[in-house]
DNA sequence: ATTGTTGTTGCAATGCTGTGCAACACGATT
DNA sequence: AATCGTGTTGCACAGCATTGCAACAACAAT
């Protein structure tokens, strides 16, 4: 199985193996014949981490997640995978729990396999890490979430808010809530945020309803809370589908008719929202484009380790879908 | 970066650095102590690569799959990687199109990075893969797949069939469907045809319906065929809780009131299953507990290449909600 | 003082591949 | 026939870490 071996049936030497299996190196093509020939009676195949070991190139890249099963994640996941494999990578899923030390431990395995860089879609890298992979000219790449001096690339949360509200006040509403979890990441906060902006900015109130998971569970139990206290909001954004999904079923649950009582936003478009019991309007990232950025960073970056920082904007987009009243 | 930058500020030789790091081996408390210090300063890090070539365990994990942004696959992959996390593995995750060449691809990629094993959750390993990681010593395991001479681990299809069809029988149902994909996997196979022969052996008749996609849009318009062709049928099976969905939406749709005119079931017990918008009847099979099994038979498979195939089945739980008819 | 014991440390080999350099063979040219 | 050029091949080193073995120092025991 190694090298060795196919040298010694070929009857050359282990250069002559490794030429073989090098494009456009110097070897009789006879030769190259008869050493592939050994090579798959062997069932030989170069190994990548030796390979790897002298370009100080791994090709291994990882991708760092909590929540690996939660959709968009899953669709993260899955269009990301897709691209690095693509570009002959390969990455490799660290799924990390909430604590900080999860984090630090999975960077820290990455920096031991010399991953050729890292891509994290949840949690922040510490400070730590970043100093090391720096020095050692491992990228690292953050989705939906900024830090200065790294690279990142994220949807464009507040213009997201911004159409949310200019939505929703279209369709004539007036009594604007807004459902996000109690520790929210940088990117759910921007959104709440924006969304409180621009209300304010019209001069109109927001009520805020923070629970703890941004998950169905969570939509639920924050309309819940919502219809539980004051004067009915006609006017819903959720800072995630998932949590549009959960607030939607409380709602009907509770009498309440939408879009006509209550319109409701989600944000992320899972595929969910598009089926029949949902409908969801929500503001639409595409994880296949993010992907592709992604990869585009790191290919730039590999190129040229002393650029400034790249950060990457890219539009959210409005689905219209049944979930917001029709303009009057 | 390298452990002779750390032998030279410490002032050791490197297999010193090496013991440092190594539980166990013979080193002085104070030279350890020396060596750490450099090691920290220099921000250094066991380069696993190095490591793994020597021992000749990359450490590395292949997780195969297709769809990996579908729910149930989602969770496969969010618990197989915790799983293998905890063993310190680190899960390399190769998305796959449905061609068998890509199949042949990535499993090149695995066999090249020396994967300490291979898991496949969808599709079948070509038997020259089949034959080159036996003589590695590579374990391949699969999961809901059978093939003999292969580790496995498996729900029990044809029981949870069988449990959807007694349960369907005993809400009175008499017209049976099942929906199914055009070209199943042997797992969704199965699945039907265990359905089949219930009904059969209480000599009912089942519609099958097979559509291209095994998804929402799939089970949605097998739906559509089914009430469009002969007298609507009072029970359907659908092979997994996407198509389920896809189904009850169309039924509902159409203004068929579920359970009353029409029970379903699915399989799986996604998490949307449980949500009240569908409430679905279903076949769960949990993937932490496969996750489990496949780590259980990947140490047991390490210890001892010789044992003969493993083959673990599980039982399915019918979960019962709201998409079936209560008993008369 | 000599021998033995114990604990530390370095040397050198090992695992596997890629590649610069030099050697070599062979045909072509003068 | 001598020289040159060209294409092929092997040697040896680099890249990084682990580990058996031997050397060595320090200390205890006789």
């Amino acid at each position: 199985m190694s090298a060795q071996a196919v040298a010694e049936l070929a009857g050359v030497s282990r250069s002559a193996v490794s030429r073989a299996f090098t494009p456009g190196a110097s070897i009789a093509p006879a030769t190259r014949a008869r050493v592939r020939e050994a090579a798959a009676a062997l069932g030989y195949q170069v190994n990548d981490l030796a390979r790897g070991l002298l370009a100080n190139r791994s090709r291994l890249v990882g991708l760092v997640t909590s929540d690996a099963d939660t959709p968009f994640r899953a669709q993260m996941i899955s269009a990301l995978s897709y691209a690095l494999i693509e570009r002959s990578n390969v990455p490799a899923i660290i799924n990390i729990g909430p604590t900080s030390e999860d984090v630090a431990n999975a960077s820290r395995q990455l920096l031991r396999y010399r991953a050729e860089a890292t891509i994290f879609l949840s949690g922040s890298p510490p400070a730590s890490l970043v100093e090391v992979t720096r020095r050692n000219g491992q990228p690292l790449i953050l989705v939906n979430r900024a830090e200065t001096g790294l690279d990142s690339v994220h949807c464009d949360d507040r213009d997201g808010a911004q159409q949310a509200f200019e939505a929703l006040r279209m369709a004539g509403a007036s009594r604007f809530a807004v459902i996000n979890r109690a520790n929210p990441s940088p990117s759910l906060s921007a959104r709440e945020h924006a969304f409180v902006e621009s209300a304010a900015a019209s001069r109109f109130e927001t009520k805020i309803v923070r629970v703890g998971r941004a998950d169905y569970g969570g939509g639920k139990e924050a309309a819940r809370q919502l219809l539980a206290s004051g004067p009915a909001p006609d006017a819903v954004f959720c800072v995630n589908d998932l949590m549009a999904f959960g607030t939607l079923d409380h709602i009907r649950g509770a009498g309440l008719r939408v879009p006509d009582d209550v319109s409701v936003i989600g944000f992320d478009d899972v595929p969910v929202a598009a089926w029949s019991s949902y409908r969801l309007t929500t503001l639409r990232q595409d994880p296949r484009r993010i992907a592709r950025e992604v990869v585009s960073i790191l290919d730039r970056r590999l190129a040229d380790p002393d650029l400034p920082p790249i950060s990457v904007y890219f539009p959210v987009e409005l689905v219209v879908r049944e979930t917001v009243r029709a303009r009057l």
